[in-house]
RNA sequence: GGGCGAAUGGCGGAACUGGUAGACGCGCACGACUCAAAAUCGUGUUUCGCAAGAAGUGAGAGUUCGAUUCUCUCUUCGCCCA
């Protein structure tokens, strides 16, 4: 018996299956299909502990369902368009598209060695023509659809990469890659036109019983419908206008009404282009972002008009109307009445420009002469001082209720809006899907004919330019429509459009014409399972499902509406954080341990704090390279440990404790592989016992239903077990024929975890037929004696193992006869109760 | 501020519809092998107690014969939204 060599084994089995493509799948509707698909990883040259999670989740899944008996479609790809690219490629001067894909086969021979169960006859490329060819074609039908439109817009913009953000792509008010403090920005640009399916997603929502609560829940309020009310307010003064419409989700307090606040774009700002003052005010607001968050936070400022507001429902109170900056024209109509007592954002608007702060409601338990002071009040309560409104409950009755006194008194009328806007996809950057569009002099569109589709991106550009390269390429610009000088749009397509799709193209990775062909999604659509990270649960995912809902609008060839039937969310990879004195970050690599102290490798007498366990990231320096453990330890102890620490959802602390502990395991299994070869040598007549029979069924039971629920982390548990029964159980006399078919059966069941072992194990056993689920036997697992907990008065006394389905009666005898229980039972027994073969409690 | 979720030994975590809490692993301790160490193997490991036994799943209550599991209040942490 030699060392397992992992080294060897791996590469031999990860040969064998790429020549004999073991893993492509090919249509076939006699089988019943699964489609496992993993988040496809952006190709930045190197896989990271993330990637190994996520991809060794998908491929144990896969493995299974093949063994299930499965037409499995497990495909590859890579999302390769974006700016890591550009900004490589600039550093480094050499083009992104070389970049891109020396990154992709590095990170394919990374993945490779991970012994996936990927058809890479599959595999794609988001930026390869190949692909973006057929997005182009999308886009222009949905541009004919008018699901795709161009509008003169305030953008987020990102001053570091000089692009537009999407909202989404917003975070704290800094862009979600540069991470610079994002600014307001008016540009031309596309949209898709998502809000339009605003109540189809939500309600698809409904359907997707398999994914998790949470990401229901994370878009329901992401596409946030609500319920108000438009209100038409008169106003006075000096300029020309009668009214301004409001919307409010709180009509119910229009009673509290103390200002108008409208948007720096609202219409009324015309009268005062010219006014200095207002320019200025208009650029302070410009300066803040116009995200949700950084108005919340932010600074509230007005500048006053000369207009007054009526009160709709008092004609004698008249408020002022101020320009305000958390007021944005896309929400609602650009303009809000605010009560100051209610709304803390009001409340310190008002306080800042002393305005009245009029209470209209109260909390239940406070007298009608409750008023409102240090901050607002917005929790529920009663209306007062609201006339007609009074005694209404707020929020719950009394919005509703307003809003239908207000539409009788025709002062306003109910309004459903929703907090999700449309897409923008525009973005100023070279490394994108072009927009098949060109212009004419005025500006009109028109959209590239097909037979001058696709659109390349050009090569040999120069990218130290300043703002988007295309820009500056005069000749790629310039284009002829029937005879027509036009000049082709320079914006490419947000990197989110590309993986909005990708899983059709997985389904037809080789057709020419279209993105994906009719026959190939009729069958391998919907993705049966999708796997990836939580941090998707928003932008990619709901920009999916709108994705199918565009295709399908007036289509009746394409029905899909939700791409995704199962969702699974895995946790992140964590490591230990660790700092120097001086509190810089220091990696892994770079300590060593000194009599059970952490200390630098290259000075240990410098110690070292050992912080928390983060997700792993460059920042912190707590990463662990992949590429060297598979190095070390192998595929399969990555693979193993990976998945034995915690379940899948939740995040996994990344340990060399543990790491090496998975590898000691693949070792001691390769031990008990010999000692079966040896006891099948043997050749013994008969069977001891039918421990093994019992023991192989239950795992098989057990592995099954822990599979099902990616319950991943017990499989590696029972995993432990069965190693321990057998290194006893293999102490005892079986026969050749039970050693060896049970030995089969426990290989093949786990070799979804750790399949380059179980092949090579299995090849030493000269298996030679394909590998199939074995069933278990149910009537084995039947057993004649069950252990029954006793029970005295809900205490566990003792436990019985008696012979199944006694009698009630009979075990209370045998109770009464055990001296170690009976010494419980002092007085009359008042109460039995009985679980059937589980549990006897006597109550005294 | 709102919503959602979580809390179990020294640590990661198990426990199917309420029915033996702590599976399995890590760590630790002891032992075997060894001149010694590493590796490996064996035994033990919730706490208190010599023991019998008692307590015990963030805290407090409730429902129940019986609660890690169900209900309420609170604390802490995490995530999302603001």
């Amino acid at each position: 018996m030699n060392r397992y060599n992992f080294k060897e084994v791996e590469l031999k089995w990860q040969k064998f299956w790429e020549k004999n493509k073991t893993f492509k799948s090919t249509l076939n509707t006699s089988k019943k299909k699964f489609y496992c698909l993993e988040m496809f990883p952006y190709p930045s040259g190197k896989i990271h502990m993330g990637h190994v999670r996520n991809y060794t989740i998908g491929d144990v899944l896969a493995r299974y369902k093949i063994l299930k008996g499965f037409n499995v479609l497990h495909p590859m790809g890579w999302d390769s368009f974006g700016m890591p690219a550009e900004n490589a490629a600039k550093q480094n001067n050499l083009d992104p598209k070389t970049w891109t894909e020396t990154n992709i086969s590095k990170m394919k021979v990374q993945l490779k060695k991970l012994g996936l169960s990927i058809d890479w006859d599959k595999e794609i490329s988001t930026c390869s023509e190949e692909y973006y060819k057929h997005q182009q074609k999308f886009f222009l039908e949905l541009y004919k659809k008018k699901l795709v439109y161009r509008k003169e817009n305030y953008v987020n913009w990102d001053p570091i990469d000089q692009t537009v953000l999407a909202n989404e792509q917003v975070i704290d008010g800094k862009g979600w890659r540069s991470g610079a403090v994002v600014e307001r920005k008016k540009l031309n640009q596309w949209f898709f036109n998502i809000s339009k399916f605003s109540d189809d997603l939500l309600e698809g929502l409904n359907q997707l019983d398999k994914w998790p609560k949470k990401v229901k829940l994370m878009q329901k309020n992401w596409i946030g419908k609500s319920f108000g009310c438009e209100i038409d307010f008169k106003v006075e003064g000096k300029l020309p206008i009668k009214s301004i419409k409001c919307f409010t989700t709180r009509p119910d307090t229009i009673f509290g009404f103390s200002f108008l606040a409208v948007s720096v774009d609202h219409e009324i700002a015309k009268f005062y282009e010219e006014d200095k003052n207002f320019i200025k005010f208009k650029d302070e607001c410009s300066k803040s972002g116009t995200t949700e968050e950084s108005i919340a936070v932010g600074e509230k400022i007005g500048f006053k008009t000369n207009l007054l507001a009526v009160s709709p429902v008092d004609p004698n109170r008249k408020v002022p109307v101020y320009f305000a900056n958390f007021v944005l024209m896309d929400y609602g109509f650009g303009a809000v009445f605010g009560c100051p007592a209610h709304d803390q954002r009001d409340f310190d608007f008002a306080k800042k420009y002393n305005l009245e702060i009029k209470t209209v409601v109260k909390p239940k338990e406070e007298e009608d002469s409750f008023t409102v002071k240090e901050k607002a009040f917005s929790d529920d309560g009663i209306i007062i001082n609201s006339d007609f409104l009074n005694g209404l409950e707020a929020p719950n009755n009394s919005v509703l209720e307003t809003i239908k006194i207000l539409e009788t008194r025709k002062i306003g009328k109910k309004l459903t809006t929703f907090r999700l806007k449309d897409w923008g996809v525009s973005r100023q950057r070279y490394w994108g899907c072009p927009i098949p569009i060109a212009y004419d002099e005025e500006g009109n569109e028109y959209p590239i004919p097909d037979d001058m589709l696709p659109v390349k991106l050009p090569s040999n550009i120069d990218l130290k330019v300043k703002g988007n390269p295309l820009d500056h390429q005069k000749n790629w610009r310039e284009i002829t429509i029937d005879g027509k000088k036009l000049t082709r749009e320079t914006d490419t397509l947000d990197t989110f459009v590309c993986s909005s799709w990708y899983y059709l193209r997985f389904c037809s990775p080789k057709e020419n014409n279209y993105g994906y062909a009719k026959e190939d999604i009729d069958y391998w659509m919907p993705v049966d399972q999708y796997i990836g990270g939580i941090e998707h649960a928003i932008l990619h995912l709901l920009y999916s499902r709108f994705f199918m809902r565009a295709l399908s609008f007036e289509n009746k060839n394409f029905n899909i509406t939700e791409p995704f039937e199962d969702l699974f969310t895995q946790g992140m990879v964590c490591h230990e954080t660790y700092k120097d004195p001086e509190n810089n970050w220091i990696s892994p690599d770079e300590i060593e341990i000194v009599n059970g102290e952490k200390c630098l490798k290259k000075d240990n007498k410098i110690k070292i704090t050992v912080g928390p366990s983060e997700s792993m990231s460059k920042s912190k320096k707590n990463t662990i390279d992949p590429e060297k453990i598979i190095e070390n330890y192998g595929a399969d102890s990555a693979r193993l440990f990976i998945l034995s620490d915690s379940p899948p959802e939740k995040d996994v602390q990344w340990s060399e404790e543990g790491i090496s502990s998975s590898y000691k395991f693949i070792q001691k299994l390769w031990n008990l592989h010999f000692k079966f070869q040896n006891e099948i040598s043997k050749n013994h007549e008969k069977d001891s016992s039918d421990n093994i029979l019992k023991f192989t069924n239950l795992f098989i039971k057990k592995i099954e239903n822990y599979l099902e629920n990616f319950s991943y982390n017990v499989i590696i548990a029972s995993m432990h077990e069965m190693y321990n029964f057998f290194s006893k159980e293999l102490g005892n006399e079986y026969t050749k024929k039970t050693l060896y078919e049970n030995y089969v059966k426990i290989l093949t069941v786990i070799s979804p975890i750790i399949p380059h072992y179980t092949s090579e194990t299995l090849e030493l056993l000269k298996y030679k037929d394909n590998l199939d689920w074995p069933p278990y036997d149910k009537e084995i697992l039947i057993e004649e004696n069950v252990n029954v907990v006793i029970q005295i008065n809900g205490k566990k006394r003792g436990l019985l193992n008696l012979h199944k389905d006694l009698d009630e009666e009979l075990i209370l005898k045998k109770i009464l006869e055990d001296g170690k229980l009976s010494k419980y039972i002092s007085g009359q027994i008042r109460k039995k109760i009985y679980v059937k073969n589980k549990l006897m409690n006597l109550i005294i």
